[in-house]
RNA sequence: GGGCAUUUAGCUCAGCUGGUUAGAGCGUUUGAUUCACAUUCAAAAGGUCGCAGGUUCGAAUCCUGCAAUGCCCACCA
């Protein structure tokens, strides 16, 4: 027999634990195999860590993300499926790369760090901080008791991922779905680089709507919020119908606003255009607009090519081709000066105060200016022939597009998403899509596979050379001399690979049965075991950004889905519902929390009482009150090894003796197979809650305290705690695996037990004989209390029983004791003593002999207060039998529960008149 | 402007495909006790399930409308 200490104190185990676990090598799957852990055929169940921020710090979301997929990692594992969780971080290209210029600035004195150093040192200095800052995030993340298997550590930049980048990148190319174009992109003047579509934040600002015209003679007024763009305007669009505009569709209109050179507006009609808002024309500047630029295209697809007058450049001041009196200046110097010049010459019509919705780069925060620039693309809308038949509805080499294969694999159920209403939202997203500019004017990210010959003669050494590995010449020329693309990509491009890239793609596949890394013991590669992946869990919010992503990269480079089911978490808020920021200083750091109140009570509070993808409200008193829970486990375990003679771990199951054993094995048989079919439906919350209801409601509330009354309970309490210990462990992996080291020695590790399985239930009469004594004892406590008789151990008890006699008879010894009786009584048939009060139960009545304490005027409150409860439930009961179309068109099953209803309320309620009527 | 979600006890939230006298945790009130745990135990109070209609024998649950709040998307210049 052994004792523990008082309290569980988590810092004195959990990073033994986690090296322990770590150590075994249990976390990788080939060893679970190797050791027999795992059948080798067993069925695989994978995924891929969302890589955190290589220079990022652990935050609640994060700390949301490892706590449930470890639930399901280490569930699986304990399943006996071959589990591999994969962990990886994100080099954050952007992020990362403006942070290390930020302190070179600040910390060593450098003005402009990436010019002064060159590209070369400057990222070789960013390699370093990331290097550096990578530890950090490992090290946080094991302390969130992660499973991951960090054999397999992947980073979005090393070699392996680049070479599937390259080898993407050139497949895209080839194929045509790359290319690279003049076209309107989002950019940022502060970052000096483009940035995504999905990189935008709109935000609202007040803005004035200008009403102008371009000319005095010119016969449209057009409204804006820009007049500085409309220097290169080169169109005017009003609604095809517009009977107001109609007479001067394709005329053309020379007009002198100063600019470089006067502007031919030619008048075009477009159904886009809404004839109610402002004037019904929109003066049409391509270079300035996503949409005016596609307007532009379109036009130059019908043969009438407008052109294109870029006025504000890369630097966000305006160009030559803005004019004399405006080149140089800022937009907001260009737009105050181009409205005065209107209102000089009476153009300027009206002024209004208006809201303008501008996009800003999330990155850099600056506010974005479109402006046209060559940039590579992703064309979603290209056809290409589909790898592979594994996609239902679209057969191997049929014709499709990324839109169209990324509609697809959700639409088809090859890819579920939890919860489901987010399918309708990314189904928008896609259908919203347009062509992806992937090229960034960063250095620190995967370089442009792309070459260019720049001294070649021949016409065709224009073109880009696309290769994989460096190209050691110019196919056309034979020039040695070649210079790579400076651009490097989107850090989504790669991300986008990450469930492929992190089994080895395209090495795995090419060379199987090769050693090294992403390479399975059996031969098998990483590759062909575990894609696509089980499970992707992971925050709403990337959603677009990185989860459609994969779908687009995996649809397209393998014809297959990434993964089976998305699972999406929400955000974790304070208290009040607010977004944790620095500026707020509201945040809660789970390294804190974990040093304060232990890893596994802040795992819980970041599960129990959430659903997928809604917002966690999180506060420390969540995580104290599980605190307290875990504490309330490891002394459930003291007690037990406490009572238990020669624990053992390969524990068996004990026969019941007693209807309380019987009850416990039952209700553990319920929350077995509970928490299976939970955590198989991503109920992660529900199986945390049934299992704390049944730790500490059922277990310690209820049966321990029988185990005191009725002893020599040895065998259950062993195998009742070995078993919870194993239901427990995926989401409480330190407390459990501390006191199944401290029960069972250091024999072998809780992570590797099999998970538990429900036998077939047991006779569920038992659990009605169990609830009654249940209720007759918290109804004795409840009089107690209402008489202030707590301490009184003399108190006796008669039960008029009825039918149910040989029932309560079972139960007598635990109601006697928990009611704390000095006698009781059990009868088919007995009266209330004269001295008693007596409360009604499921038919049983039960009297508390209170040996002349009663107060009249008070019981019969008491009593009247529960008649007039019951009495309109036997009423509603009544009116509903009476009802004939209830009876006839309510199932038979309802009907009858209705009728046992009422006919044990009605003899609730004339016990309890009866009771009423002696006291007077 | 479009879409999605939320609205249930003082607080945080469960309530799956309609059939409970609507639940949990925290908090509150009252009481107990040091024999596993005060990071404990027992008991109690507390809700016309946002509002208004509708479908149904029956609605917190389904439908419609409205309101409040939050989020996402969008080319009203």
């Amino acid at each position: 027999m052994k004792e523990l200490p008082k309290t569980y104190e988590p810092d004195k185990y959990e990073d033994a634990i986690y090296r322990r676990s770590e150590e075994s090598g249990f976390f990788n799957p080939d060893v679970c195999v190797e050791k027999g852990v795992t059948a080798p055929d067993a069925p695989p169940f994978s995924m891929a860590l969302p890589p955190p921020n290589v220079t990022g710090t652990l935050h609640m979301g994060h700390a949301t993300m490892l706590a449930i997929q470890d639930i399901m990692a280490r569930y699986h594992r304990m399943k006996g499926e071959r589990t591999l969780w994969l962990p990886g971080t994100d080099h954050a290209a952007v992020a990362t790369e403006s942070k290390v210029e930020a302190l070179l600035i600040s910390e060593e004195g450098y003005a402009k760090p990436k010019q002064e150093l060159g590209r070369e040192a400057f990222l070789e200095r960013v390699r370093q901080f990331a290097q550096a800052s990578h530890d950090t995030i490992v090290t946080q993340s094991k302390k969130m008791g992660s499973s991951l298997d960090w054999s397999r550590e992947a980073y979005t930049l090393d070699e392996e991922r680049n070479l599937a980048v390259r080898t993407v990148f050139k497949l895209m190319y080839d194929e045509g779905l790359i290319y690279r174009g003049y076209r309107v992109v989002n950019w940022s003047v502060k970052g000096q680089s483009t940035c995504s579509d999905d990189e935008l934040v709109y935000v609202e600002r007040p803005g004035k709507l200008y009403y102008f015209k371009y000319g005095p003679d010119f016969p449209i007024t057009i409204a804006t919020t820009r007049p500085e763009t409309k220097l290169g305007d080169t169109a005017v669009a009003v609604h095809p119908e517009d009977e107001r505009y109609q007479k001067f569709i394709g005329q053309i209109f020379t007009v002198d606003v100063g600019a470089a050179k006067p502007l031919a507006i030619k008048i075009i009609a477009d159904p886009g255009i809404d004839p109610e808002f402002g004037t019904g024309a929109l003066g049409v500047t391509p270079a300035h607009s996503p949409t005016d630029f596609e307007m532009y295209l379109r036009e130059k697809a019908r043969g009438n090519d407008i052109g294109l007058i870029p006025v504000i450049g890369e630097d966000g001041r305006m160009t030559q081709a803005a004019g004399a009196a405006y080149q140089g200046l800022t937009v907001e110097e260009a737009r105050a000066k181009f409205v005065e010049w209107l209102r000089l010459r009476g153009l300027l019509e009206k002024e209004a105060d208006t809201v303008q919705n501008v996009g800003t780069s999330d990155r850099f925060k600056d506010v974005v200016e479109p402006l046209p620039k060559t940039q590579w693309f992703v064309d979603v809308n290209k056809a290409f022939p589909m790898k592979g038949d594994k996609i239902a509805g679209i057969k191997a080499g049929e014709n499709t597009t990324l839109k169209e294969a990324m509609h697809a694999v959700v639409k088809n159920g090859q890819v579920k998403i939890v919860p489901e209403r987010f399918e309708a939202t990314y189904f928008h997203w896609i259908d919203n899509l347009r062509d992806w500019c992937i090229s960034r004017q960063i250095w620190f990210g995967h370089q442009i596979p792309v070459w260019y010959c720049a001294s070649g003669p021949k016409p065709e050494c224009r073109r880009p050379i696309v290769e994989v590995e460096a190209p050691a010449e110019c196919p056309h020329c034979g020039a040695r001399q070649l210079e790579q693309d400076p651009d490097t990509l989107d850090t989504w491009f790669s991300s986008g690979l990450w469930t492929f890239s992190t089994l080895g793609w395209p090495a795995a596949k090419a060379m199987e049965g090769d050693a090294g890394t992403g390479t399975a013991r059996d031969g098998r590669t990483d590759f062909e075991v575990y894609h696509p992946t089980s499970v992707l869990e992971t925050g709403y919010d990337i959603l677009f950004f990185w989860v459609a992503r994969m779908i687009l990269m995996t649809t397209y480079a393998l014809g297959d889905v990434p993964f089976k089911t998305v699972y999406l978490h929400g955000l974790v808020r304070d208290e009040q519902g607010r977004k944790m920021s620095k500026s707020l200083g509201n945040i809660i750091d789970p390294l804190d929390m974990i040093a304060r109140y232990g890893t596994d009570a802040t795992r819980l509070s970041l599960v129990l009482g959430t659903t997928p993808g809604n917002d966690v409200k999180l506060s420390e008193e969540k995580i104290a009150g599980f605190r307290n829970f875990t504490n309330k486990l490891w002394n459930i375990a003291r007690f037990m090894l406490l009572n238990t003679e020669e624990p053992k771990s390969a524990a068996v199951r004990p026969l019941p003796a007693t209807l309380s054993d019987r009850w416990i094995l039952h209700r553990l048989d319920a929350t077995i197979a509970e928490a299976t079919r939970g955590i198989e439906q991503y109920n992660f919350s529900a199986v945390g809650e049934r299992l704390r209801d049944f730790t500490w409601n059922e277990l310690a509330d209820w049966y321990l305290e029988i185990a005191k009354i009725e002893g020599g309970k040895s065998a259950i309490l062993n195998y009742v705690l070995n078993t919870l210990l194993k239901l427990w462990h995926p989401y409480m992996p330190f407390v459990t695996e501390a006191i199944w080291r401290e029960v069972y020695g250091d024999g072998g590790l809780l992570m590797v037990e099999r998970y538990p399985e429900a036998p077939a239930a047991p006779d569920a009469g038992d659990v009605q004989a169990f609830a009654l004594a249940q209720s007759i004892i918290t109804g004795i406590r409840s009089l107690r209390a209402a008489y202030r008789l707590e301490s009184n151990k003399n108190l006796s008890v008669v039960i008029n029983a009825g039918e149910r006699a040989r029932e309560i008879e079972e139960g007598a010894a635990v109601i006697a004791g928990l009611a704390r009786l000095k006698n009781l009584t059990v009868a088919r048939q007995a009266k209330k003593p004269a001295t008693a009060v007596g409360f009604v139960e499921q038919g049983v009545e039960v009297f508390l002999d209170l040996m002349g304490v009663v107060d009249t005027a008070k019981e019969k409150e008491r009593l009247e207060k529960e008649i007039a409860t019951v009495s309109p439930y036997v009423d509603s009961l009544r009116k509903k039998l009476a009802d004939e179309q209830f009876v006839r068109n309510a199932p038979a099953a309802v009907v009858a529960a209705e009728r046992q209803k009422l006919s044990d309320a009605e003899a609730k309620r004339a016990k309890l008149t009866e009771q009423l009527l002696s006291l007077l």
